[in-house]
DNA sequence: GGACACAATATTGTATACAACTTTGCGCTC
DNA sequence: GAGCGCAAAGTTGTATACAATATTGTGTCC
């Protein structure tokens, strides 16, 4: 569902695939704890395939660095560690306003009702108390913006980004700090739409030091799923 | 053998990542053209593994975007087009000088050795007239300064893209210019050394410039392997 | 002689079976 | 009763067998 945008011609999919985008969307709403251990015969018997399948699936996801695999041990959702938050929202930091700009340019009519619509659905998600779902489609609207300035390699990189960004905030995210993107993401399209790029760019740059400093970054990684994994180490 | 810096613990190695190193060295040195189909029986008994080490492999460089995979046909190694060549070098042009800086103020005297090797093995190759090699030390020099920089993130998408490089080298180097990275990288490193941030950084941006330029990126694929690909389109 | 249809071959996709390793549980020793 | 060692169970790593699809070769019809 996600690469779709991203990798052209990769409307060949296999059963990997779906099982890959289950996967990712239920981490990305967490619904799957970071941590979690995913077995092989358990996801096999869920998705009704061959275990042949879901280890394609676990390998990828790997890859994407949503999982772990310890050899012989099997694969875990990853936990972030504090370190590598900063890195990420670093990296964000530093790619993104440029793609908003390049964006900012490029977006078309057909592009921005896209981005209006996101929106929509990000906040009836809110309405609706599903916060992880709206943490998705906040993601989606990130990755949509990316494509959008057509530049397909560091949109990738974005789109990994952001997939890891979403067990930072799963991990990290402080209570206090409310969830009040429809502000950013509305000032962003705004700025889209009306081809303003040095506005969207800093826009895009001010967002995004507001979600990494909505962190809890001090030293302490919150509790693990798997007790043994946050007590013996 | 590449990701062995980046990624912390994947030192439990398995028989896939042989096989993926084996490729991928073979891919950097360019004894594998672009297009060239890698059939997996034929792997499999190169490497005298069962198919299934070799699907794992194929599907990781395919990842990597170093082969494509193009579903009940194969994997190919991939022919970057023009616009991905172009897109490699803008996004290098955008990370690496930064990562240059933030290296040389955290190269530590063991780290200068270092590189200073891979530049006498680099001049060494070339001497033998092994260019492969050379193109393949030089990219690993790169890979360093990024391991250096100690920023895992943005190491991993450098990665990347020199892996990418390669491959684009190979399509679109233009014989007339040659290859003097010798100056380059030995000016680099000299920055690294001396601690100088800001002399490291644009000497990394000019480089880059230097490497973009000297590709000839009209419109014209260069011949490809297999005869069907090059002409019927 | 050229073009199309069909059969034969080869290659990839998937499932299953077996091997290797890790973890868990039990029993023994001290 | 605590700690160690060994056996049993469970899980992952790898190889092989079978199914599905693409490619190639051959024959026939026009």
């Amino acid at each position: 569902m996600i690469d779709k945008h991203i990798s052209p011609s990769k409307s060949q999919h296999s059963q990997a695939d779906t099982v890959v985008d289950e996967l990712v969307t239920a981490i990305h709403q967490h619904r799957i704890a970071p941590g979690t251990k995913l077995g092989e015969d358990d996801l096999a018997e869920i998705f009704g395939v061959s275990r042949t399948i879901i280890r394609a699936s676990l390998q990828a996801l790997a890859h994407q660095q949503l999982v772990e695999i310890k050899r012989n041990r099997g694969a875990f959702v990853v936990q972030p560690s504090i370190r590598e938050a900063h890195e990420v929202f670093e990296a964000r930091a530093l790619l993104e306003p440029g793609l908003a700009n390049r964006a900012a340019e490029r977006a078309t009519a057909n592009d921005i009702q896209l981005l209006q619509r996101h929106i929509e659905e990000e906040h009836a998600a809110l309405a609706e108390g599903d916060r992880g779902k709206a943490l998705h489609l906040s993601g989606l609207f990130h990755i949509e913006i990316a494509r959008i300035a057509n530049h397909a390699t560091i949109a990738g990189f974005i789109e990994a980004l952001i997939a890891r960004s979403s067990l930072i905030i799963a991990l990290y995210w402080r209570r206090e700090s409310a969830l009040c993107e429809k502000h950013a993401h509305h000032a962003l399209l705004d700025a889209l739409a009306n081809q303003q790029g040095q506005a969207a760019e800093e826009l895009m740059k001010s967002h995004l030091v507001d979600l990494h400093s909505a962190l809890d970054l001090r030293e302490r990684p919150k509790p693990a799923r798997t007790l043994k994994e946050a007590l013996g180490g």
